[in-house]
DNA sequence: CGCTTTTGACCTGCGC
DNA sequence: GCGCAGGTCAAAAGCG
């Protein structure tokens, strides 16, 4: 089965064109249209306390991974925590409050971001929200960061930095959160497919990325050089970081090592104009089943002096080391959270407003050319036939509901649960890096740029 | 042994 | 065509 996806990718890598002509046409990297489209649901599975999901449309723009409705465990996190996020910290207060027809439907009157996470959406393994809210841009040439790129900011909102989140209805639909220091999912215009030694592929040119930008993680989560590592169920293997100019952040360069075929990757840098905000851009979308366990964790704890810094240096995958499944992923994540109310009953008006504002983002999605190259056969069947997710799920449901509830409810207290604004700290439910390193003061931006240890003097240029 | 991170070098896209 | 900047490779070293 995997040839041919796999033969499918390549011919992806072969031609950008399609990748973007798929992706562009619509869809969200990943999974755009998820629970959009009722059509195409392959298999519908049930998370432990929610209500059951229709893992509609499979959405085959998504890189041409199958897997795509397997939400990517780092999205995960940034959705699930949304509310956690966004609720959380002075970093992220949206203010969203006013109507706006929204592109892709993001405001239905005023937003919350917390509540627009769906229970299906947390049900989901792996499918991501924000990935339906992204759209593969083919033009225009990604700004630094997204978060920090004026220029989108105000393509997207004529008001600049205030009011709703937009979608950008151009060809690079760009989501944008009016308040730049809150996260925001932002379609990469300028994509880059970066296989340098990949002929025929023109690099920075017209590769889809999905970049999402979402509040540092604590600075017990950053690498002694101040790099924030945000970690997620996906195994990561770094092969390259670069400073980038103009910026005072480097760039870490991921890619997934969960599967030898795999072409996710991922660069994660701090926003520059805020270091509180990392944007964090995927390339490419995983090409297998989300991993029960991580492949390697063999040096991977490396980076972790345990000593005084403890895990300060944790990679990306420093969260694998601790717990090889998403699972206990969970648990952890749950334990971590306090008390919070029932969602359920959010849920359902969240997950209709999902629904809405999938159809919009959804224009454009349907790309049959692109559908066409991923076969059924590549629509993962999570509980059936994929026998990773199956367990992964089932282990879900061991853990104790209330666990996540509490976890995902209090995702989605809404304005209600602002209060708990620190209680949920959705990023450091992941652990993002193990590092108790309290240097970073928060993680920010100081923390980022003092870094550099080593890139700093890195490469070229500097 | 297998995997990771680090990091200098190399390659390529893009703007001028 | 040139140079810059970004992206990737690959060797070295460390960890479990």
């Amino acid at each position: 089965m995997c040839s041919q996806f796999l033969k499918r990718m390549e011919n992806y890598q072969g031609d950008l064109t399609d990748i973007i002509r798929a992706s562009g046409g619509g869809s969200s990297i990943a999974g755009g249209n998820t629970a959009a489209e009722p059509a195409a649901a392959p298999h519908s599975w049930q998370f432990p306390t929610s209500n059951p999901v229709n893992y509609s449309t499979d959405p085959p723009e998504d890189f041409g991974d199958p897997f795509t409705h397997l939400r990517d465990p780092l999205l995960h996190d940034i959705d699930t925590p949304v509310s956690g996020f966004f609720h959380n910290s002075n970093i992220i207060k949206p203010s969203f409050e006013e109507t706006g027809n929204t592109a892709g439907g993001f405001a239905k009157g005023s937003i919350n971001l917390a509540h627009r996470i769906p229970d299906d959406e947390m049900e989901r393994p792996a499918s991501n929200i924000f990935s339906r809210m992204l759209q593969i841009a083919p033009t225009t040439k990604l700004p630094v960061s997204p978060c920090d790129s004026p220029a989108v900011v105000a393509a997207a909102s004529p008001r600049g930095l205030e009011g709703p989140p937009v979608l950008v209805p151009n060809s690079t639909h760009t989501l944008i959160s009016p308040n730049s220091s809150s996260g925001c999912l932002v379609e990469s215009p300028g994509l880059q497919i970066s296989s340098p030694r990949n002929t025929g592929i023109k690099r920075r040119k017209s590769q889809a990325k999905k970049v999402v930008c979402i509040p540092a993680p604590a600075p017990a989560n950053s690498r002694p050089s101040g790099e924030v590592v945000p970690s997620d169920l996906w195994a990561w293997r770094k092969y390259g970081q670069k400073p980038i100019k103009g910026s005072p952040y480097p760039r870490g360069y991921y890619r997934c090592s969960s599967s030898k075929g795999c072409s996710a990757r991922k660069q994660v840098e701090r926003s520059r104009t805020d270091p509180n905000m990392l944007v964090i851009t995927y390339t490419s979308e995983h090409n297998h089943p989300w991993p029960t366990q991580r492949n390697a964790l063999a040096g991977s704890t490396r980076a972790q002096p345990s000593k005084s810094s403890t895990a300060a240096k944790s990679s990306p995958n420093s969260q694998a080391q601790k717990s090889t499944n998403p699972k206990e992923e969970m648990k952890e994540f749950s334990t971590e959270k306090t008390a919070a109310p029932s969602s359920s009953s959010l849920s359902a008006a969240v997950k209709e407003e999902m629904h809405q504002d999938l159809d919009h983002n959804q224009v454009e999605m349907d790309d049959p050319e692109f559908d066409e190259g991923f076969p059924n056969s590549y629509k993962p069947t999570l509980p059936d036939s994929n026998h990773s997710e199956d367990s992964f799920f089932a282990d879900l449901e061991e853990i104790e509901a209330d666990s996540l509830d509490i976890l995902f409810t209090q995702g989605f207290s809404g304005d209600d649960g602002r209060d708990d604004d620190k209680a949920l700290d959705p990023f450091s439910f992941y652990d993002w890096a193990t590092g108790n390193n309290t240097s970073t003061s928060t993680s920010t931006g100081g923390g980022g740029g003092g870094a550099t240890t080593s890139y700093g003097e890195a490469k070229r240029g500097e």
